[in-house]
DNA sequence: AACTGTGGCAGGATAC
DNA sequence: GTATCCTGCCACAGTT
């Protein structure tokens, strides 16, 4: 397969080729791994313990190795013993009535592993030991964890937190495409692994000794699986963005897409003798844009179609494949090829946006560093591994490997354009970046103009897509061949719906052949908006599945509604519910002084935090909405009866009539009706 | 002084 | 990375 996919190519190309070959091929090493996780015992259950004070015993410690070592060291205290059966299975208990004994056991045992796996080691477990071995007497020798910045390293291996490595939105997104949301070692282990950690009712300080044991053995074993379950997946990703961008295992870890492309790009600067210019050189000579339109945005973006609201039947989507990567490489886009400095380049090409004005030039002399990249990667991806991965006559192992290998070349493809119209990135270029959004809008629009002339009704689009409403094959076929030839970019079906629902620009709803649905952009997808509207959505989605493009049928979707509307009218009305029924979620960005307005969950936040609970960037924060001059109070502290009744209906009215306004049916349409129904069936109850 | 309406903006979440 | 949606805060003006 390498020498069909160098055929042709002069020699120091091949030889390119050759050596990403090898980092493809290599079988990834095996080392020892252990996961570890640890439990401390707290006065007050909501209050997590400093781990620069560690002030309170470790209760707890499960060990989880990838040679099968399954243990937990617990220390002695005056709790419940609890039910012996409720043990795990195949797990080594030890009780210690010394702490010191118990952590020294520990760190006995982590010195056999090579590999340490945590999940939040990094701002919990590993500072809390050291520190706590310290406060007990233990000196630093003996420790085997030491804090190096801003992670905590193993002295004789290396240390993952998992969290860190989770939380990196290169991996989030395109690696697990965003199978998970929330980053707990729960909603994670759910998402990847279909497990769940050990729900418990109490905090562990007062747990009975076995559920402590079984609780903390689970996350343990959790915590494992998440990097050797799935054909040991993760650790082989892991391994190759390791080979890829030429960073060590911490690092790559810890560190965003956008470290790992810098790191790959200075390598490759160094083989072959280039100087690596200064940010400010670059900026100073290409930091010129010329469309930079909106608040706070530096330069324009992508085109987005306004769609024509309806319902429409038999419905073509057609997109180009990775369309800002391709036009890097067929445009020969890189930060060295854009607006070169006068004299320098024989050969100039025009940047032309959609309406024609020239934005930059490139240089077309010689194959920039970026555009080399890409498309190596492409090729092999395309033309080797995503073929491999599913060659049946490899062994299973080998195809699962192949098809990580594709998968992390996909990352650092998605990731390429992105990079360069980040500030913080040593190659920061915003005319490379301005360049490969107007080329993308030109690209769009002419795709556009040339449906048209085939006669194809285009009913909307967004950045690299186009809705076709019922088109004529031959025609769809032309549009194909024409695009495809003017720009060399492949354009292709991406699916047909058999009936899609428009409404609002990246809003709307898809029923595929096979029934399955698409949900793009509605309310009733977004996690901020409470489980129990959620529901009432999946089941008016489901009305949608079966319609027919006749009245009756938008009457039955009627009728579900109006079912699905009233069950929730009456359950909030009884107050059938649970406060995680009608829980909005919403992600703390910052800490709680930077926010200029105090939105509700900010409100929600303060409230926890008088409370006495931490609370820091990035959590989730869990509130109901209540009547009063507060409005607002997070879950942990609210009352069901509390609970302000009509502002659901109100969510759940905005959050349905994105689905009801295209089919011609009115909120008040039902709610009317609906409300004078509640009203007599109140009276006869 | 308390309330209501309104437009601008902050903020969160999503699409691509 | 930008584009877009929705909610709710906030300042301000006008009304009771």
């Amino acid at each position: 397969l390498l020498a069909k996919l160098t055929e042709g190519l002069p020699e120091e190309k091949r030889r390119y080729f050759e050596e990403f070959a090898e980092l493809f091929e290599e079988k990834p090493p095996e080392p020892r791994i252990l996961a570890v996780d640890i439990e401390v015992y707290t006065p007050v259950e909501t209050r997590v313990p400093d781990p620069e004070e560690a002030p309170y015993p470790v209760i707890s410690v499960a060990l989880a190795g990838s040679d099968g070592l399954r243990r937990v060291l617990v220390l002695a205290r005056q709790v419940e013993l609890g039910n012996l059966r409720s043990l795990p299975e195949g797990c080594t208990v030890e009780v210690f009535d010394s702490e010191r004994a118990l952590l020294l056991e520990l760190f006995r045992v982590v010195g056999s592993y090579n590999v340490i796996l945590t999940f939040n080691g990094d701002s919990f477990d590993l500072p809390y030991l050291i520190n706590r071995a310290l406060n007990l007497g233990i000196g630093r020798e003996l420790i085997p964890f030491e804090v190096v910045e801003d992670l905590v390293t193993v002295k004789h291996g290396v240390h993952i937190d998992l969290y860190r490595f989770f939380d990196i939105e290169a991996i989030q997104n395109y690696a697990f495409g965003s199978a998970y949301k929330e980053k707990t070692l729960d909603t994670i282990a759910r998402a990847l692994l279909g497990e769940a950690k050990v729900e418990i009712e109490v905090g562990v300080s007062v747990l009975p000794l076995c559920d402590l044991v079984r609780y903390n053995m689970r996350d343990a074993e959790l915590t494992l699986k998440l990097v050797l379950g799935n054909g040991k997946m993760v650790w082989r990703l892991i391994v190759l963005i390791m080979r890829i961008s030429k960073m060590g295992v911490e690092e790559v870890t810890r560190r965003r897409v956008s470290a790992w492309i810098k790191s790959l790009l200075f390598w490759e600067h160094r083989r072959r003798g280039y100087l690596i210019p200064n940010q400010s050189d670059i900026l100073a000579i290409k930091g010129e844009v010329k469309t930079a339109s909106k608040l706070g945005k530096r330069f324009a973006g992508a085109i987005v179609i306004d769609p024509v609201p309806g319902v429409y039947f038999n419905t073509t989507v057609l997109d180009f494949a990775s369309l800002y990567p391709s036009i890097m490489v067929v445009w020969n886009l890189s930060y060295e090829t854009v607006d070169p400095p006068p004299g320098l380049c024989r050969k100039l090409e025009d940047v032309r946006d959609e309406s024609g004005r020239i934005l930059h030039r490139v240089c077309m002399d010689f194959e920039g560093v970026t555009p080399q990249m890409i498309s190596i990667f492409r090729e092999f991806r395309v033309k080797v591994y995503k073929k491999l991965a599913k060659d049946r006559t490899l062994s299973e192992d080998l195809r699962s490997w192949y098809d990580v290998v594709q998968s992390a070349m996909k990352v650092f493809i998605n990731a390429s354009y992105g990079v360069f119209g980040h500030v913080s990135f040593p190659f920061y270029t915003p005319s490379l970046a301005e360049s490969v959004t107007a080329i993308g809008r030109h690209v769009i629009t002419s795709t556009v103009r040339i449906a048209e002339r085939y006669g194809l009704r285009v009913l909307y689009g967004d950045t690299d897509s186009l809705f076709l409403w019922n088109p004529g094959p031959e025609s769809l076929n032309n549009l194909i061949r024409e695009v495809s030839e003017k720009f060399k970019l492949e354009i292709e079906v991406d699916k047909n719906y058999k009936h899609v629902v428009f409404a609002l620009k990246k809003n709307y709803v898809g029923v595929k052949e096979d029934s399955s649905v698409d949900i793009k952009g509605l309310m009733g997808k977004k996690r901020n908006v409470p489980e129990i509207v959620k529901s009432v959505f999946t089941q008016v989605v489901e009305a949608l599945k079966s319609i027919e493009p006749s009245p009756s049928s938008v009457d039955v979707v009627k009728e579900r509604v109006k079912e699905s509307v009233r069950t929730l009218y009456v359950k909030l009305k009884n107050r059938d519910l649970s406060l995680e029924d009608v829980a909005y979620k919403n992600e703390l960005s910052k800490e709680l002084g930077e926010y200029k307005s105090e939105g509700p969950h900010v409100k929600a936040a303060k409230m926890l935090l008088a409370y006495g609970r931490q609370v820091r960037p990035g959590d989730i924060i869990y509130y109901v909405k209540v009547r009063g001059r507060e409005k607002v109070k997070p879950i942990q502290l609210a009352r069901i009866d509390e609970i302000d009744i009509d502002e659901y209906v109100k969510v759940a009215r905005s959050t349905l009539e994105q689905l009801l306004a295209p089919l011609g049916v009115s909120w008040d349409e039902i709610a009317g009706a609906l409300s004078l129904d509640l009203y007599v069936r109140g009276r006869g109850s």
